[in-house]
RNA sequence: GCGCCCGUAGCUCAAUGGAUAGAGCAACCGGUUUCUACCCGGUCGGUUGGGGGUUCGAGUCCCUCCGGGCGCACCA
């Protein structure tokens, strides 16, 4: 039995309850069922009759009374009592706990996928740099826990897509360009340039390919730098993310949206709709209609668009590609965008709490050994992904951010990060896995075929074994909050609890028979519980990104 | 000035309005005759920034004050 399927009996349970008038028909409320952080507590508890105490016009004690009645009928409940001022706390056989291991391990790599986002298409953008430079530290956040996001959303059953949107238009492109025509010159870059050192790495790699090139006419050269650089650029953001295992399904280039006409479209929506006015010879967006603190510029007195402008088609142009759910993953330095963006989102007739969804993400510190690390050997101010990658590795990056909130800031420190201890969440959870592996891996050496075997769940009932069971059981809950509150660090928080029970039981149950001992049916039920702790580690790692090795 | 985010143990951080606010680190004390000790058990540690309110119940919601971060372009 497992969580829903208790929550769905309570929530049976209680309609016969309005059904024989013994409570009023009243509103359902949505039956929650918690794992109390104290186990005496029991296996599960609900605080539903307090919940409907108020509409129902009843004592809660006495709508749990009728409840721990009905509750008691069940099979595969053990016992089920109120407590305190109308919890229900409620305890399981250890067989119907038990038969949860041939669940998970049925399931494979879909255990812990939900159906709680089905029909939802969802666009996740996220990162969405200047190409005018390596992926810092801001944008690493949001590269792991983004992903995160996605894969997260995914698992809940909703159809996403990651989307990178590279700024490649405006005057940062031509400051870039001849950031880098300055290098490749000789001359000092521009003030108002890029002066990271990687300027002239890029120049030098231009010149290279392109001895020729310095000998253009200086416009034409400006032109031959910048787009050469900006080649350059997007491929190093795309190798390191590659690097990162962040995948991103559409690389849209903000200038594709000016050369296909979707700039354009865009306009004509909004046009449709009202809410574009010309004044002073500029044309302006009424955001303020929707929220915004003030009209944005579409197009400028001099008949440039803007880059909002571009931020509009963009917009109309995801809807346009059948995404109903439009998920913006900014930085802190953006969180004036969020207005303006479910602005733009109802100018386009669109709804802005269905359609539209900004998160901000809060600035990650690095530390040292408590010194804070700012600068960058390449880049010359800030921390690079390449930095962090190379000095702690993609998996302690990858888990470390993302077992954080993105909405709350954030220090970090590198040495705690390439630890190989359980001061290291990351390391402290794929080594349950590996050690897991390696307990299946010698019982495939001793010749046990577990999976053949007669599986007898009601003998896991030891408290740990009761314990991990329950831990295991919560995995589906966990990923459907994960997705629902865009909040993948409850999935990483979820595997240390994990990791912890596992190592609890293992510490005091031993799983293989000893040298002098004969094969039980224990081994053989402990081995599916082994089995299916090892699979909801592999799929929760997998939902972070993060690998599941076999041996450590 | 206006707006957004944040304030929880010495440090880094959890906690979807629920029961006694939890982990890890740091400090101290223990534990393995055989599966991975990168593990397990224990001790120490709190006026959840202050004050008021909402309710059966508030770290969580509302108001206010204090402190920190960020943003307020016909830039991109």
């Amino acid at each position: 039995m497992n969580p829903d399927a208790l929550a769905a009996h309570v929530a049976a349970i209680l309609a016969a309850l309005m059904q024989e008038g013994r409570l009023p028909s009243v509103d359902l409320p949505e039956v929650r069922m918690e794992r109390p952080k104290n186990r005496d507590h029991g296996d599960y508890a609900t605080n539903v009759a307090l919940t409907l105490a108020k509409p129902a016009g009843l004592p809660p004690r006495d709508i749990a009374t009728m409840l721990v009645e009905g509750l008691n009928a069940v099979p595969g409940v053990a016992s089920a009592e109120i407590a305190g001022p109308g919890f229900v706390n409620i305890r399981l056989d250890s067989a119907a706990q038990g038969e949860l291991a041939r669940t998970v391990v049925a399931a494979g790599t879909d255990w812990g996928h939900g159906t709680s986002l089905a029909g939802r298409t969802v666009n996740v953008e996220f990162i969405s740099a200047n190409p005018t430079g390596p992926l810092h530290l801001g944008h690493t956040r949001w590269a792991a826990v983004g992903d995160a996001i996605a894969r997260v959303l995914a698992a809940a059953g909703a159809t996403v897509a990651t989307e990178f949107y590279i700024n490649d238009r405006g005057v940062q492109m031509d400051k870039f360009g001849a950031s880098v025509m300055a290098a490749a010159n000789g001359r000092p870059v521009p003030e108002d340039g890029y002066h990271g050192g990687y300027i002239l790495d890029l120049a030098a790699a231009i010149v290279m390919a392109r001895p020729d090139i310095t000998s253009l006419p200086e416009d034409q050269q400006l032109i031959a730098f910048r787009e050469a650089a900006y080649a350059l650029q997007l491929k190093q953001q795309q190798q390191v993310l590659a690097l990162f295992r962040t995948h991103f399904d559409v690389w849209f280039s903000e200038r594709s949206l000016h050369e296909s006409g979707a700039v354009e479209r865009g306009m004509a929506k909004l046009r449709e709709q009202g809410h574009v006015v010309e004044q002073e010879g500029a044309i302006w967006l009424r955001t303020t209609d929707f929220g915004d603190d003030k009209d944005r510029v579409l197009v400028k007195a001099d008949g440039e668009y803007t880059y909002f402008a571009s931020d509009t088609a963009y917009y109309v142009d995801k809807r346009a590609r059948g995404f109903d759910l439009n998920i913006y993953l900014l930085g802190a330095d953006h969180h004036g965008y969020v207005n303006r963006l479910r602005a733009v989102a109802a100018c386009a007739g669109d709804d802005m709490d269905e359609n539209v969804e900004v998160l901000i993400g809060q600035l990650v510190k690095i530390t040292r050994g408590g010194e804070e690390v700012k600068l960058s050997k390449r880049a010359g101010t800030i921390v690079t992904l390449d930095d962090l990658v190379e000095e702690v590795g993609v998996d302690a990056a990858r888990y470390t951010l993302a077992r954080y909130p993105a909405d709350s800031p954030l220090t970090l420190d590198l040495e705690e990060m390439t630890r190989a201890t359980n001061d290291n969440p990351v390391f402290y959870v794929q080594y349950a896995h590996a050690r897991i592996a390696s307990v299946l891996r010698n019982a495939d050496e001793l010749g046990i075929d577990w999976q053949g075997a007669e599986f007898a769940p009601a003998l896991l009932d030891h408290e740990r074994e009761n314990n991990l069971l329950g831990m295991i059981g919560e995995f589906p809950r966990i990923v459907a909050s994960a997705a629902e509150l865009r909040e993948p660090h409850r999935v990483a928080r979820y595997l240390e609890d994990l990791a912890t029970a596992y190592h609890r039981f293992y510490d005091v149950c031993r799983v293989l028979p000893r040298s002098d001992e004969q094969l039980a049916p224990i081994h053989i039920a402990r081995l599916w519980l082994c089995a299916s702790a090892r699979q909801t580690i592999a799929n929760g790692l997998d939902l972070l990104g993060v690998s599941a090795p076999e041996r450590m």
